[in-house]
Formats: structure tokens, C-alpha cells, sequence
DNA sequence: CAGTGGTCTAGACCACTGC
DNA sequence: CAGTGGTCTAGACCACTGA
């Protein structure tokens, strides 16, 4: 993996090992990026120096700095003048597009936050599902039914859905004081790259009246969330309904 | 605006002219950009070929790309292999984060899709309006108020609140036909940085039941957007009310 | 102080575009 | 074919960080 100065005697990428067509930068950076993702450099890690890495793959200090430059953009590394680079903790790196969740966004109003669950069950994945999912209809999947609560008043209703062994993954750990989507983020180590989002309205009706103790001719805002990681895979579907006058959903979009 | 090889006789970016304390990149990419805002280099034109940059700056050809790198994360250029680099048109800039405006959105449905404005006032801005706009209450403002139909049935109400000269130049153009933030970028040439929604659900009550013709106990979804431009400046207000059986706002959000 | 990233230069070859 | 951007190199000085 080298080049002369003198005319094309090698072309680029053509040597040992890894003889791949992409341009050097993009080798580099793939490589760094593939072991940023299994995990062989942790969260919060520092990378090896520019001129570490410049030994390592025997190419220029531009070369690497190009390919740290990429992975930066792509939100998996950040670095800081004179100290390094470091994998970024999924958990620190910027929100661009949405606010933070349930919790955050309660504990930021000075309000206390709870979750409850009350019912998990084995479900088949519907048309609709799977297709939000990108699985094929059928697919068995574990549906979480949950109720947060606002200084003891229950504020939003929904459901959780996702593939079985992640659902027990995620009742491990604190679900019921913590979004969903920072727990991917925080505790296991899921890197989100976007989610998709629907909003719509729709009246409480008998049952979710009972359950957010409001009026059946109440109006709810219904969203719904299929965040997806960084290799554009769906990790679940969610399904809430938010009471209006308790909580509004607030997001900034770029662009 | 150059650095000499031999040790320490120039420090970088003084010089005859703009002699600021930024990088050199950073002064290529601040003129250029200023340039293109103005409009001295038009939407779809093609920049200087980055030899050129390099003989007018006077300086390396890295340091031009540098620049052109960074307008491009911008969203202001987009460059082509071969062809060279051009400024964006805004209409075709990437919309990471939203969906299409209603009037897109109900055409990709093969709906008919028109607007009708049935009231422009004079108001001065509220203390929550001057807040959101960033400017002082009791500021004068126009308000402009719209009933959105497709397929001949009306589906949104709402209301702009914006500056009264930006409303004169926008009802000049056909904001019956075209989204506000369409019009913005496409004809007027504005360059959108960010948005920021709000989403929540309420009854539709007297007055919006008459104008959407629909039951005062149905819900709608209200959405409100303020668009900022590049400069960070919120551009207008608006205030819309949707049938939620009619639309449903869609969204990706990124990372 | 040594180590690290931030910026800059001159010069080179390549691939693509369009004449 | 000439022009343009895409990639790469070696070598240099600077500012910041932390022992």
C-alpha cells in the first residue's frame, strides 16, 4: 500500500493484503470504522496519533487525516486539538435532528418521570409492520405495552415493538426510566443514524382514555418512531400517544 | 496572503488586504460564501475552476479544496468530477430532515393540490411571536391566513405570521400554489439552515370546524414551523391544522 | 518539554468530462 | 485532446495539551 514518486510504477491499493479498488482514504477509513462498530475500539477511546496511524497503514498524514475527517462527518469519531481523536460515546454525539427523549425532556421541566409496563406479549409481525421493520409478515416479534408518568400523571401510552432477543435485552435493563432510544444509545452501544417519524392526531377513545385518565373525546398526538442504526436497519417500532396538554414534541430539522 | 519554506519569515494571512486572524481556508471559504449569499455568484452557476481560486487567493490548491470542502458540508456548492463545482440551487439541496411540503406531498398522491388565502392582516407581534421571530414585541407584522384543499376538500388551516415587507414579495409570488418554504428557496432564493417544529393535537372547535368542513369534536394535528436561514434568522411563522384522516406528517431525522 | 492535531505548501498522477 | 476535480506524497510551522 504504497506509492512512488516516480511515474506509475504502483497503482494505489495494490499490495500485500487489502487490495481493494476504493482510494486509500477510504480504505483507512473503513477499517477504522469496522472496528470502531464491533467494538475493538470502545466508546470513548482514543484513537491511535495521526502519525500511529500513518505507520500503520504506511500512507501520508494527509491520507489519514482525510479518513479521520470522514468518520468525524459520519459522527463516529471526534477529536480535540492537541489531545487526539476519540470514538465518539453514541450517547454524546450530537442530536441534529430530534430533542431528547421522554425523560430528559420531563426531568428538563423540573418534573419527576416513570415508566410502567404492563403487558409484554409474543405478536406476529403484521403487513404494516414488516414492512416498517423490513422483515417478512410473520416474523415472530415481542410487542412491549408502556405507560410514562409526569409528577405521578400519566402522560403518554404506547407500544414497543421488536424483534423477540431484543426485547429481552432491553427488559434487562432499566426501561422504565429510561427512552427506549437512549437506552440503544447509552447501554448497548447501537449507533442510531436516523429515525423515522409520523405524527398524526386521533381521539383518546375508551381504552387509552382509561389509560391516560382523561376524557374519551380528548385529542391525542400520536407519534410513531422506527429508528434505525447505522447500517439503515430498522431496530423497532414504536407507537405513542402523547396528551396534548401535557407534553408537546418539538424537534429542529436541518436543511 | 503567503508563507514562505524558510523558517517563520510570514505568519499566515497577512498580507496586502483581509488580513483576519482565521485560517487561510477559512477566509477562501468566508468570501466565497458571502459572494454566493449576495448573489454575485448566482444559484447553478459554475465557481472559478479551483486553479483558478488558487492563482486569485494566492494559495495552495489543498487549501482552495479546503474551502470548497467545507461550503460543500454547507450545502452551498456541489462539485462534479471533471465538470468542476457549481452553487447550489436551493429547491435541489438535500432535504435531510423533512418531508416535502403539503403541496409536494399531495401531488406524489395524485391529488389535486391548490391553497387559497382568505385574509392578510396588520398585527404587532406578541410576546410569544417576538420571542420565536427574535425580535421585539409589539413589532409590526403581517399575518396571513390560508385554507389548504386537495382534491377539492380542505385539509389544513393555518396562518403566516412573517415581516410586512417578506409578505408583500411572498403574496407577489403564487403562495396558492406553492408552499411557503418553497417559495422561499426557489423563488426567492433564500437559503433554509434549519427548521424548528412543534407538533400537538387539539379539538378543532368552532372556527376550524366551519373552515375544514368537518365536526367541531374531531381532532387535528397542529404543527407549527419556524424556518431559519443560513445567518440563523427566523425567516417567518406558521401555524397549521391538519385532518389527521386527510395527512399525516412524515419525517426522517438523522442520527 | 514532548506529543498531538491544525494548517499550509509544491508537486505529482489519475479518472472523468466534453470538445 | 485539454480542462477539471480526485487522490496522494513529503515536509514544514503553528497552537494546544498535559506532564
Amino acid at each position: 500500500m504504497f506509492k512512488l514518486t516516480s511515474p506509475s510504477t504502483a497503482v494505489p491499493g495494490e499490495s500485500s493484503d487489502c487490495a481493494d479498488d476504493l482510494p486509500l482514504f477510504a480504505q483507512v477509513q473503513q477499517q477504522l470504522r469496522q472496528e470502531i462498530l464491533e467494538g475493538s475500539l470502545a466508546s470513548g477511546q482514543k484513537l491511535p496519533s495521526e502519525s500511529k496511524l500513518q505507520a500503520r497503514f504506511d500512507v501520508s498524514r494527509i491520507t489519514v487525516r482525510q479518513a479521520l475527517s470522514a468518520l468525524q462527518a459520519e459522527g463516529l469519531v471526534e477529536t480535540f486539538n492537541g489531545k487526539g481523536s476519540f470514538v465518539t460515546r453514541p450517547s454524546n454525539a450530537p442530536r441534529l435532528g430530534m430533542l431528547t427523549g421522554f425523560y430528559e425532556h420531563m426531568r428538563a421541566r423540573g418534573k419527576t418521570a416513570e415508566g410502567r409496563i404492563f403487558s409484554v406479549k409474543a405478536i406476529k409481525a403484521t403487513k404494516l409492520l414488516a414492512h416498517d421493520l423490513k422483515i417478512k409478515a410473520g416474523t415472530p416479534l415481542t410487542s412491549i405495552s408502556t405507560v410514562r408518568l409526569a409528577d405521578g400523571e400519566p402522560v403518554v401510552v404506547g407500544k414497543l415493538v421488536m424483534a423477540p432477543d431484543l426485547a429481552t435485552t432491553m427488559l434487562a435493563h432499566n426501561l422504565e426510566t429510561a427512552d427506549a432510544m437512549t437506552l440503544l444509545e447509552t447501554e448497548l452501544g447501537y449507533r442510531l443514524e436516523s429515525t423515522h417519524i409520523e405524527t398524526s392526531a386521533v381521539l383518546a377513545g375508551d381504552e387509552r382514555s382509561r389509560m391516560l385518565d382523561v376524557d374519551p373525546g380528548m385529542p391525542l398526538l400520536r407519534i410513531t418512531f422506527v429508528p434505525h442504526d447505522i447500517n439503515n436497519t430498522p431496530l423497532f417500532y414504536a407507537e405513542m400517544y402523547f396528551r396534548p396538554d401535557k407534553f408537546t414534541y418539538k424537534a429542529v430539522i436541518r436543511r
